[in-house]
DNA sequence: TCAACGCTGGACCATTTGGTCTAGTCATGT
DNA sequence: ACATGACTAGACCAAATGGTCCAGCGTTGA
């Protein structure tokens, strides 16, 4: 995975088309987005999309929603890893992913969901799915385990706060207010 | 509206055309679905389309969510009239849901978000999806109220429900397992 | 009986779609 | 200096897209 930790400015074209594309993908989903849009908000050129990813669109997508997961875990790790209780987390989380809704509505999608719900349904696109989807739940779960929960809590805890960080999502888009996500019911 | 209560066989092919489209739209999203495709489902040609939906597939994905939000409006109606307690509806709704996602796969899907959402950004697809989905919290906050919450504490109620609805649709669908629905920290 | 109208059938169209292909550029290591 | 391979540029393409148009059909009311 590219390094996406460093601030220089000139990304490749490559990191380019992943995140010109996964902005795009999670603001109009897999279908809604064509190639042509992304080459020029990415400003690169047909042929380097299919030479960094082999099968065009669907690669990319991939790709870009992986890049894109990558964020929210990040997300994830900064509300839940200094937090004193599982609540304290889940709330820090909410009220940070509230402030950055408020700076672009792109992030008021799931930036997976949207990305490969809405794409072909082959089986790279489900199990990408359920890979970084997973990966969020069990994320969270490790920190709940580590607040004291038990397993089966931990796993429960999760889950709960995964439907309602996607319910959530939908929610405050129908509004158009990130206020949705700062009285989000958590639990804990 | 057209009357869905009927029972009759032949369908005019106004129907055939938004409960066709309706379908596919909510399994696929908007841009996921071609006119091609929906004429070839409903047995439909491209004349009568463009005849009673003179904007064509736009004007279509209105029609096929507002029919499709009628029928998750019923739904909620079935649960909840009869129901003992709030919980008592939530819970009820959420079997009820679960049943019909093991018959049919297009109920893991929010007919309305992935017609509408998925769609052009216009004023008529928002102001659609706000009025079905608004529709839909303000039929389950009137049955929080006649179960005795006050209009803020039901107005509450309803969101919190219409969330873990919205999240469990997710969830579900990344699990493939409609027991999501049955196992919901419903409110109440 | 006939006129009017609602509806159907499908030919046709411009545009856009995702994708291929190849000639070229550029940096690198030797 | 040169060969190599990674990358770029964009012309080109078949297929699919959403949409238009109109001739004809059948049912209705006068």
């Amino acid at each position: 995975m590219t390094d996406q930790t460093q601030t220089q400015k000139p990304l490749s074209t490559k990191d380019r088309l992943i995140r010109s594309s996964s902005e795009l993908f999670r603001e109009r989903g897999y279908s809604g987005v064509g190639v042509a849009e992304i080459l020029k908000a990415a400003n690169a050129p047909k042929g380097s999309l299919y030479h960094h990813f082999p099968n065009g669109k669907s690669d990319l997508a991939l790709a870009a929603a992986a890049w894109a997961s990558d964020g929210m875990l990040r997300l994830i790790t900064a509300a839940f890893e200094p937090a004193t209780s599982f609540r304290d987390g889940a709330t820090t989380f909410c009220h940070k992913l509230a402030k950055l809704i408020d700076i672009s509505d792109i992030w008021n999608n799931c930036p997976v969901t949207r990305t490969l719900f809405d794409g072909p349904e082959n089986t790279a696109f489900r199990t990408t799915t359920e890979h970084l989807l997973e990966g969020w739940i069990s994320e969270v779960a490790m920190h709940a385990e580590r607040f004291g929960s038990n397993e089966e809590e931990a796993k429960h805890l999760a889950e709960h706060f995964f439907i309602l960080l996607q319910g959530g999502w939908e929610l405050a888009r129908l509004r158009r207010s990130s206020n949705v996500f700062r009285n989000l019911p958590v639990p804990g």
